[in-house]
DNA sequence: TCGTCCATGTAACGCGTTACATGATTTG
DNA sequence: CAAATCATGTAACGCGTTACATGGACGA
């Protein structure tokens, strides 16, 4: 079964404490996880495709409101590690935003700071090259685009510089402790 | 009919000349606008619906390779226009990456540099509230979050910040010549 | 007990993705 | 002519969105 990014962020959100839907809603509507849907549409879908292949136990429990809580299972575990490992997305374009954070803190937690180091080199690099495609661009064809769209490219390119600088920053850290 | 943020790619692109779904997709592979995807099944359907709803007008052009090619009508840059005064999504978490960015260098193209610095003035103070919301979270409740998911919160701080300044660098642009 | 919130779902719909299909036209 | 490439589509599928539906628990 493939993932999606909300599969995963969900495998990984029950693993410490059992959740309900309902409590992963609250979580992303109050936290900076919210760039996923809070929709009752959205989750609960997932959360049953998941508990259907046994990546999540679900239970309700009786007494008090009607509630779903569900905890991660060893082969959910399993599912999530495999995620982890799938090469992520070259093109930067192409990734969904705050993929890559996402990657890091799941990464950190359930694989540790030696692979989150190797992890964090990767995207160094696909980072790195994209800038330098991007630098070779506005250097060649793109310099004849407007003044709006050279300003937004610029925009792009400060962007990717500041997550390069977090990454040799994070690599260093996790360095000294691995 | 409502505009995804293709369909209004689409109709800002055949403004100036004319083009087919091929270049398109060209000019999506090779530039920073790949964050599109180049699919033929997402770009033809597309210009399909857009014919047919009369925003763009498609000819198919006769003599050398079979090749239909895509330009503005007068209901599309109305249409356009519509959707540049859309309320952006406030959350930066729910929007996709990069549609400030198009946003901006649609507006500037089409509705001139006063209207766009007006949009500047509304997406700083998006993303400053924005800022300011995860800034009382990390101060609060986010504090107790272990080391990766404070670091990354740290870069998506850090990446806000880098937007707000740009977006200040563009409003003093832009405004010294309107 | 009456309304409001809690909590979980479902149905319809649309878009994007992947994969496949089709011909026509250069190129060697 | 054979092969590669140009150029446009289409069919199946899945996920996320929006909107609606349900029903029990809690507070006034």
């Amino acid at each position: 079964m493939k993932l999606t990014t909300l599969d995963a962020l969900l495998i990984f959100l029950v693993g410490h404490k059992s959740q309900s839907g309902y409590d992963i809603r609250q979580l992303f509507q109050s936290t900076p996880l919210g760039m996923f849907s809070d929709s009752p549409g959205s989750i609960y879908p997932s959360l049953a495709r998941l508990e259907e292949h046994e990546l999540l136990a679900g239970s309700t429990e009786s007494g008090g409101r009607r509630r779903r809580s569900y905890k991660r299972t060893a082969a959910g575990q399993k599912a999530l590690a495999a995620w982890l490992e799938w090469p992520l997305e070259r093109d930067p374009r192409k990734r969904r935003s705050g993929e890559v954070e996402l990657r890091f803190v799941i990464m950190a937690d359930a694989l540790g700071a030696a692979r989150t180091v190797k992890f964090l080199d990767e995207v160094d690099t696909a980072y790195s090259d994209q800038l330098r495609e991007i630098e070779a661009f506005m250097g060649g064809a793109g310099a004849q685009m407007n003044e709006a769209s050279r300003a937004a490219n610029d925009l792009g390119m400060r962007t990717i510089r500041l997550h390069i600088e977090w990454c040799r920053e994070m690599k260093k850290k996790m360095g000294r402790r691995s």
